[in-house]
RNA sequence: GGUCGAGUGGUGGAACUGGCAGACACGCGGGACUCAAAAUCCCGUGCUAGCAAUAGCAUGAGGGUUCAACUCCCUCCUCGACCACCA
């Protein structure tokens, strides 16, 4: 008698059994199998525990890495916990308890969580962000940026998250909103920690050549590092003997410009006021001060009416001679460029903007690309593209591109200007002032300055307090805390006060996949000989949000741990892909708000891991979104049970099998490893379903049946586990190889081939495998039905691609 | 505005390097079992015409290459993601 669907019986019967002695696990320094180091993203572990998203993209890395391992390879497939940030210091304020404790419990209830899906992590190698051994890491690359002048001060203004009360990098900055929590962002001046990513900028765009991420991942970091070619340009001020350097991406336009801008917060407007005639001065000085109290968000809107104050000033082109009123205007960022840009209003959309509220002239130099020159009337009609240049004394005729090149030599020559190569990227500002953070090991003497701690004193633990409340005024809470911030200097002994910012989230995540390779080094951060073995890490699959900011600041880390011999490959990670989201049922994403939120506890306390598993993977493709369907679910449910009875029924009615059962054994198997191996996890759960509904009712030869129990564990694994047990064997399934596929039978001896008529499947024959095409032919025209077609018409001619298809043409 | 990607039945989606479009599932329709329902099982299901065999039309729109195009090339439309007053 065969036995019912029942996973509660059994999955977490296996689980324990793997999980107690981990045969699975990666094997350090073996010579003798191929490495695989499959990397997800680890965590942050939150009150609410996994997200049905965790769940699906775990599930399909797990089945990957269970099938690579029965294909004989040695793989890491780690899991820890990115445990540090704001989430849980802000439960943790809000309840009154010591985030270190939350952090723990959080933790365990995700691995709990994890295990109960049957993933088949190394879980004696997990890694915890807020853990001292392993923070003390975090804290040493820390120093040795300092060391190598990476790690710099600067009293800069900063965004700053007035709800979070912390500061935050650009990348953390939307839309003028501080990503985490909305919030518009405020600038505020403050003493900070920043990395210096920029001096990275070329090696970060230029070795994307070294691997092979989606294209897309490869686009969006060259775009936001944005390098670009800059021309600097020296202008005479007119009436005075100062000059004011522009710049510009497009020194083609040159003769096109008729003015001048400079960014409102630009010091040099406080060098030119008395420069200034009475008249323009106070109203330059009022602008000054009303760009100042417009938020971020107000300025960056692009719907808004240009505005700006003009100077009183003219600048003279010292390419063109001519003479350029100079205006203070808010469109204009310091950060771009010299932060004073020439107005060129035919070929800039903003510029004629400016252009027209200031009955500004609008000179076109770039002919289009259908030759038109006629002038510019309106927004719509402004040319940004290339052309053919005109207009213009020296560059006339050439082309956009051949201007550029020329203008600069030109200023280069004479001596008044220069071509810079710059970036969009920005220092990495790296302090955080908030108490849930790996703290910064340094101290300020008032006789020595900055020191970085000594080696030996890592880590610099955090203190464990109950009171850590973020303050207004740009002090991190750590300040409060007098036993820890008074120490004594590490170079004259004297009194000295320690850092109290903290490291923002993306500390730690920037080098975990090595701590992975030797998680318990207590003498170096991994040990050069197993980071050797392991990395680069294979694949490492993750989510959309983490492609530009975790991924650059990470391949920056390392590339610096290259450069100073601890790791041996200037690049982390091979591949990158993206995998899509689970939505909602409404197709939104899933929120407590929207009540859309499927909770996966409850998925495998209902269904089972198997199922769960199974549905996750059979929705859609690993790369698109899937909206969440209760119904089928069901239909998965339906399949997982049918082929648990199938297996059982099979084995005691097996016996001799027929020739073409073998066959479709064999794709079948095909068909498994390649839509896992793809990520194409549909396909497979599909070829499960088709192979079932035709051929149920064969009968199976042992060994046989032996194979699909072995096959259905990447996806099924408790339920392959308990089937292969069911029919008598001790050890685990997982130590089976993956079957060998016969490629001779993955084509059936004889086929029916389809016959098409000049393009129109009209019949089809069949032929023995490997037929000659004069076999085929004679064949073909034997067929009653085709030569019903062929009737009193000409053969044109006649195509046959061997084992596939005919095509005749009449 | 930029970059990347996507448009296939009522729905989610298959289709390997151009070779039978719609695998698999959901939904829907019909049937079996049942007093009935649920569960389960069987059959059908792209659209149009036809009792049917069959024929015609179909992969966002239009063109092209080819014996053959969801797939390659050109033009356009729509949607999505990310970035963006970056000069």
């Amino acid at each position: 008698m065969s036995k019912q669907y029942n996973p509660k019986d059994f999955e977490s019967k296996w689980q324990e059994k793997w999980f107690s002695n981990m045969r699975y696990k990666a094997q350090d320094l073996l010579k003798d199998k191929e490495k695989f180091y499959q990397l997800v993203e680890f965590p942050y572990p939150s009150g609410p525990g996994m997200h049905i998203g965790h769940t699906r993209n775990y599930s399909m890395a797990d089945a990957v890495v269970r099938l690579r391992r029965m294909k004989g390879q040695n793989v890491l497939f780690p899991i820890g916990w990115d445990a540090f940030g704001l989430p849980t210091e802000n439960y943790a304020l809000k309840v009154k308890r010591p985030p270190q404790e939350i952090t723990k419990e959080n933790i365990d209830n995700f691995r709990k969580q994890l295990k109960s899906l049957g993933l088949t992590f190394d879980w004696d190698r997990e890694v915890n962000t807020t853990d001292p051994d392993y923070y003390k890491w975090t804290q040493w690359i820390f120093l040795k940026l300092y060391e190598h002048g990476l790690a710099y001060m600067a009293d800069m203004p900063i965004n700053w998250c007035p709800k979070c009360k912390t500061g935050c990098a650009n990348e953390e900055v939307i839309d003028g909103k501080h990503e985490r929590c909305g919030t518009p962002v405020e600038q505020k001046k403050l003493k900070q920690w920043v990395l210096k990513i920029t001096e990275y900028a070329d090696r970060l765009i230029d070795d994307l050549d070294k691997v092979e991420y989606l294209d897309s991942v490869k686009a969006l970091q060259r775009n936001w590092i944005g390098r670009k070619t800059w021309y600097d340009i020296d202008y005479q001020i007119e009436g005075t003997d100062e000059t004011v350097r522009v710049s510009t991406t497009r020194p083609d336009t040159q003769f096109g410009a008729t003015f001048v801008v400079v960014a409102p917060e630009h010091e040099i407007l406080k060098r030119l006021m008395d420069k200034m005639p009475e008249e323009n001065r106070e109203e330059v000085r009022e602008y000054i001060e009303q760009a100042k109290k417009r938020s971020e968000i107000e300025r960056l809107d692009e719907t808004r009416e240009k505005t700006g104050a003009f100077t009183g000033l003219y600048a003279i082109n010292s390419i063109t001679s001519s003479r350029m009123p100079i205006y203070a205007t808010d469109f204009v960022l310091t950060t771009v460029g010299t932060g004073m840009v020439v107005g060129v209003p035919a070929h800039d959309r903003r510029d004629f903007e400016f252009a027209q509220k200031f009955d500004l002239p609008v000179i076109r130099v770039i002919e289009s690309k259908n030759g038109d020159r006629f002038d510019i009337t309106s927004v719509d009609e402004v040319y940004e593209d290339e052309g053919e240049v005109y207009n213009s004394d020296f560059m006339n005729g050439l082309s956009t591109q051949g201007a550029r090149v020329k203008v600069g030599e030109y200023i280069e020559e004479e001596g008044i200007g220069e071509v810079v190569t710059r970036y969009h990227l920005q220092d990495w500002i790296f302090s955080r002032q908030r108490y849930w953070g790996e703290p910064i090991p340094i101290v300020h003497c008032e006789k020595c300055g900055v020191v970085p701690l000594p080696e030996e004193e890592l880590p610099l633990e955090l203190p464990v307090v109950t009171e850590y409340e973020p303050s207004d005024d740009g002090r991190s809470p750590l300040a409060n805390i007098d036993e820890w911030v008074n120490t004594t200097c590490p170079k004259c002994g004297g009194p000295a006060e320690r850092e109290t910012n903290t490291m923002p989230n993306w500390a730690g995540s920037s080098w975990y996949f090595l701590r992975y390779c030797d998680p318990d080094n207590d003498k170096e951060l991994a040990s050069k000989e197993l980071t050797d073995y392991w990395m680069r890490v294979d694949h490492y699959e993750g989510g959309s949000e983490h492609i530009t900011l975790h991924l650059l600041y990470s391949r920056f880390w390392h590339k610096f741990l290259y450069d100073i011999g601890v790791v041996s490959d200037p690049e982390p990670y091979q591949k990158r892909t993206i995998h899509g989201n689970v939505l909602g049922e409404d197709g939104r994403k899933m929120s407590k708000s929207l009540g859309n939120v499927i909770n996966p506890d409850k998925l495998i306390n209902e269904y089972g891991a198997d199922v769960t598993r199974a549905y996750l993977m059979f929705m859609g493709p690993y790369e698109g979104d899937v909206l969440w369907n209760t119904r089928t679910i069901q239909g998965v449910d339906k399949f997982v049970k049918r082929w648990f009875a199938f297996i059982q029924q099979a084995w005691v009615s097996a016996g001799e099998s027929e020739k073409d059962t073998e066959v479709a054994v064999n794709k079948l198997v095909d068909r498994i490893e390649r839509g896992i191996l793809d990520w194409k996890f549909n396909t497979a759960v599909a070829a499960f379903m088709g192979f079932y509904n035709n051929y149920n009712d064969r009968k199976f030869s042992k060994d046989q049946i032996e194979r699909l129990i072995t096959i259905s564990t990447p996806i099924m694994p408790h339920l392959s586990e308990e089937l292969w047990a069911i029919t008598g064997h001790k050890n685990s399934v997982m130590e089976n190889e993956w079957p060998e596929i016969d490629e001779s039978m993955l084509v059936e001896d004889i086929l029916e081939i389809p016959v098409q008529i000049n393009g129109r499947v009209r019949g089809r024959v069949e032929i023995e495998k490997g037929a000659t095409e004069k076999k085929v032919k004679e064949k073909v025209l034997e067929d009653d039905k085709i030569s019903a077609f062929i009737k009193g018409k000409n053969i044109k001619r006649f195509i046959y691609i061997e084992d596939k298809i005919v095509n005749i043409v009449l």
